[in-house]
RNA sequence: GCUCCCUUCGUCUAUCGGUUAGGACGCCAGGUUUUCAACCUGGAAAGAGGGGUUCGAUUCCCCUAGGGAGUGCCA
């Protein structure tokens, strides 16, 4: 099992959201450990539904989120091969034309259905005469082709599954070519699969019987199918379904909030693993402790709030700079150390630091209870003259402590809340500092 | 409907037939802290239900229930 190639191989189609992720991460994870190759595949065989746009926003994800890629390739370049993979199968009898229209084929699978059977396609395309398929064209009606399965057992060794095995003789002969010429996904991937020399096929596990169908055509085409290991799938916090939330839970929602590309990976890799779910390193650890063994074979329920707990643990300790950038596009007067350094315990993300701005540099309502007013105005009659300095706090509460009898909660809370406006925060007096004389006093009149 | 997979604390999980059923996150309490965060200590908290097999089942088998997936000219 050395140096695996494994692929991520997406539709652009859409953005790329959590479950979309985790495929693209645990490929990436299996390849890095093992000192293999991670391809980028964009399957763009749809030309309709593909844009470029949805191609170069799955690009940026993955980047931003550190999943780089050794090679990448679009299917849309390599339809010459597929004709001639094609071709092959047609050739051994293995690809048949079928000219049943969708609607048809909609209402046998429905009479199937009410009659408590399993909704197989009948392969009356098999059984089209030459002079019945001339008639067909002669009409203009285009076919569409479907690949032969042998109707025997399929078996494998999945490597999160174990052994599996497809009955092919429970599964529609699946289409491979549209009536429009063009593919379907299924074709296609194995012959990348086949020509990237790809060892390991790993996706979610509604991708199981695909599988069953796709190890017969890797074999048609006279390769050996790949190792295959098929993940369960993510669902939402409420454990019922896979939930729309979570299908449209997209990167750039995610960046928008503030969340940590490592935050993302370090619970995506973790999640329905035996390993505990914990803020890592870096990528790379992630990669050196990923074991397909560690995944159990159930749904691993998504919750957002994990993922943002995740997220402060990486806040809390973020060297300045690495949020330099980010905060100075929030305001360039929190771009400082000190000031990241006095609030980034307080905060859930970068971006949460906002809340602590106008406290320190600009203008907030203070929080006076009626009962504390006396309190406040000395308060300010106390403090000490001349610029504001660490020690000021401390002379500070120690001055109003002996004048005023308070102590403890009832004499500090009074003031944060005064001089912030919050009940909860940085350390009043480092925010002190920050603020100024100007403000303190104002906020205390 | 049919096929496949799954089911242990709230959550992610450990347990290769005999355990006081373990850990982590979360939660609760106490400590520390002016607050928050962090940290320390302690606590509550679980093998879906029913049948078997066995000296003994969370563990093996069957049934039921519940959950997930597939059943596309989507991927």
């Amino acid at each position: 099992m050395s140096n695996p190639i494994v692929r991520f191989a997406p539709s652009p189609t859409g953005n790329l959201h959590v479950g979309n992720v985790r495929t693209a991460l645990i490929n990436w994870l299996f390849a890095k450990g093992q000192g293999g190759t991670f391809i980028l595949r964009v399957d763009d065989t749809d030309l309709e539904r593909s844009t470029a746009a949805y191609e170069q926003g799955i690009r940026d994800d993955l980047t931003w989120l550190g999943l780089t890629w050794g090679d990448t390739f679009k299917q849309s370049e390599r339809f010459a091969q597929y004709d001639e993979a094609a071709d092959k199968l047609r050739e051994m009898g293995r690809l048949y034309a079928c000219y049943e229209t969708a609607d048809e084929l909609d209402r046998q699978r429905k009479l199937q259905r009410a009659r408590g059977k399993p909704p197989i396609y009948n392969r009356a395309g098999l059984d089209l005469t030459d002079e019945e398929k001339a008639a067909y064209d002669a009409e203009g009606r285009k076919p569409h082709w479907r690949f032969k399965l042998s109707g025997e057992r399929v078996v494998w060794t999945d490597l999160v599954r174990g052994e599996q095995a497809i009955e092919t003789s429970s599964l529609s002969d699946p289409v491979l070519i549209r009536a429009d010429g063009s593919y379907l996904y299924t074709l296609p991937s194995c012959v990348d699969d086949i020509d990237a020399s790809i060892t390991h096929v790993v996706r979610g596990e509604d991708h199981v019987t695909n599988s069953g169908a796709q190890i017969e055509i890797f074999e048609a085409l006279g390769g050996k199918a790949p190792a295959m290991a098929h993940t369960p799938l993510l669902v939402g916090a409420d454990g019922a379904s896979l939930s729309k939330r979570l299908g449209s839970l997209g990167m750039g929602e995610l960046r928008s909030q503030g969340i940590e590309p490592l935050a993302i990976c370090s619970h995506l890799a973790k999640l329905g693993t035996s390993d505990n779910v914990e803020i890592r390193e870096s990528l790379e650890q992630l990669a050196d402790e990923f074991d397909f063994n560690k995944i159990g074979r159930a749904p691993a329920r998504f919750d957002e709030a994990d993922l943002k707990s995740l997220n402060a643990a990486i806040t809390h300790s973020m060297p300045f700079e690495v949020a330099k950038d980010r905060l100075l596009a929030l305001d360039a007067v929190a771009a400082n150390e000190t000031f990241w350094a006095l609030v980034r315990e307080n905060c859930q993300s970068v971006e949460d630091a906002a809340r602590f701005i106008p406290v320190a540099y600009g203008e907030i309502t203070p929080m006076i209870d009626g009962e504390d007013r006396e309190f406040i105005s000395a308060a300010a009659d106390l403090l000490p003259a001349g610029d504001i300095t660490a020690d000021t706090w401390g002379e500070w509460t120690t001055a109003l402590k002996s004048s005023t009898g308070r102590k403890g909660k009832g004499l500090f809370m009074p003031l944060r809340k005064a001089l912030t406006g919050m009940e909860r925060g940085p350390s009043v007096g480092d925010m002190l500092v920050l603020m100024g004389r100007d403000r303190a006093l104002k906020r205390l009149s």
